[in-house]
DNA sequence: AAGAAATAATTAAAGGTTAAACCTTTGAAC
DNA sequence: GTTCAAAGGTTTAACCTTTAATTATTTCTT
C-alpha cells in the first residue's frame, strides 16, 4: 500500500471549523434554555439587553447590535411590544427613527432574569480552567478579530456584564 | 480608590463565550452564503451532504445528523423533494420510516458545489497556522468533547471530508 | 392475541431570519 | 424650491426551527 492515506491528510482547518460552529451552537443551545424558561427569545432577551444598557436606541442600532437584518428587528420588536416589555416613540429630529426603549416591566424582568443568565453561561463555560479559557480568547481573536466598536454582539453573545463602576 | 474594579474581576468565562458563540455565528454565516449563491440554504446542504455519504437513510437519521427536530427534518426534505433532489420511499420492513435518497439531479448539484464549499471553509480559517488550528481544536474538545457517534454533526458542521481510501 | 407503550413521521402554530420591494424622511445638489 | 439619492422602517415571500398534537406502525407485556 504504496500511497495509504497520504492524499487525504488530515484537513485540520476543516476540523477546527466543524468543532466550532459544533460547540458554538450545543453552548448556545444550552444557555438559550434557560431565557425559554422565561418566555424568551435570545433575540428577544438581548434586545431587552441592549435597551437596558444604552436606553431608548433606533431600531437600525439594535440590527447593528444583534448583527441581525432591519426587517427581523422589526419582527422582534413587535413580539416585545405586544408582550409590553418594550415601547416604541418617533424620533423627533429625525423622524425616520424609531426610538425603541424598556417599559418598566421590561426593566424589571430583564433584572430579574438577568443573573441566572450570567450563571449559566459560567457553567457551560466550567470544563475550561483560566488557561484553558486565555487560549481560547487568544486564538479566537487571532481568527476572528473583534472589531472596536463599543457595542458589537450577537443574539447570544451580548453577555458582557454591565461594567459596575464603584468609585 | 480602595475598590476600584477589584469586584469586577473581568469574567473571562462570560468574555470567551461571548467571542466563541460570534465568531462561530460570523464564520457561519460567512460560508453559508456560499451556498446561497447555489440556492441551497445551510440545512440542505446537510441533508444532501449526508445522503452522499450514506445513501437512502431515514429521516430519523438526518435529524440526529443535523441535530434538529424531526418536524424540521420533514420540512427541509419537503422542500428538497419538490425541488427533485431528492426522493422518499415508505419503509418496507418498518413502514413507519421515510428513507430519504439523493436523486440523481441532487447528486450531480452536491458534486458540483462540495469542492468550492470546502475552500470557502479553508479560506474563513486560513487567519490561524497550524499551532493555531491544534490549540483550537484541543480547547474546544476541552470544552465540550466530541461524542463518540460515527456521524454526528450539526447543519454547519458537516464539512468533514469523505475520506478516500486509496489503498 | 390484546392492550399498552414506544417510535417515525406529519401537521399547525409561533417565532426567527433574510432578501427584495416599498414608503417616508432627510439632506445635499442644482 | 425642486430633485434626487441615501437612510430608517415596514411588509411580503420563503425558509428554518421548535413544541405540541395527531396518525400510523411497531414492539413490548401480559
Amino acid at each position: 500500500m504504496p500511497k495509504s492515506n497520504k492524499n487525504v491528510p488530515q484537513d485540520f482547518a476543516i476540523s477546527a471549523y466543524v468543532k466550532l460552529i459544533r460547540t458554538g451552537e450545543a453552548l448556545h443551545a444550552e444557555v438559550s434554555r434557560g431565557l425559554a424558561l422565561e418566555g424568551l427569545t435570545a433575540s428577544q432577551f438581548s434586545t431587552l439587553k441592549v435597551l437596558k444598557l444604552r436606553g431608548a436606541i433606533p431600531q437600525k442600532d439594535i440590527a447593528t447590535y444583534l448583527l441581525k437584518t432591519g426587517g427581523n428587528v422589526t419582527v422582534v420588536v413587535d413580539n416585545l411590544e405586544r408582550e409590553g416589555l418594550v415601547t416604541r416613540t418617533r424620533g423627533v429630529d429625525d423622524r425616520r427613527l424609531v426610538l425603541v426603549a424598556l417599559s418598566p416591566t421590561g426593566e424589571q424582568l430583564f433584572d430579574r432574569i438577568y443573573p441566572a443568565h450570567l450563571q449559566r453561561i459560567r457553567r457551560a463555560m466550567a470544563p475550561l480552567d483560566q488557561p484553558g479559557l486565555d487560549s481560547l480568547l487568544s486564538v479566537l481573536e487571532e481568527l476572528h478579530p473583534t472589531i472596536a466598536e463599543p457595542l458589537c454582539s450577537t443574539v447570544a453573545a451580548d453577555e458582557v456584564e454591565p461594567t459596575q463602576q464603584t468609585g
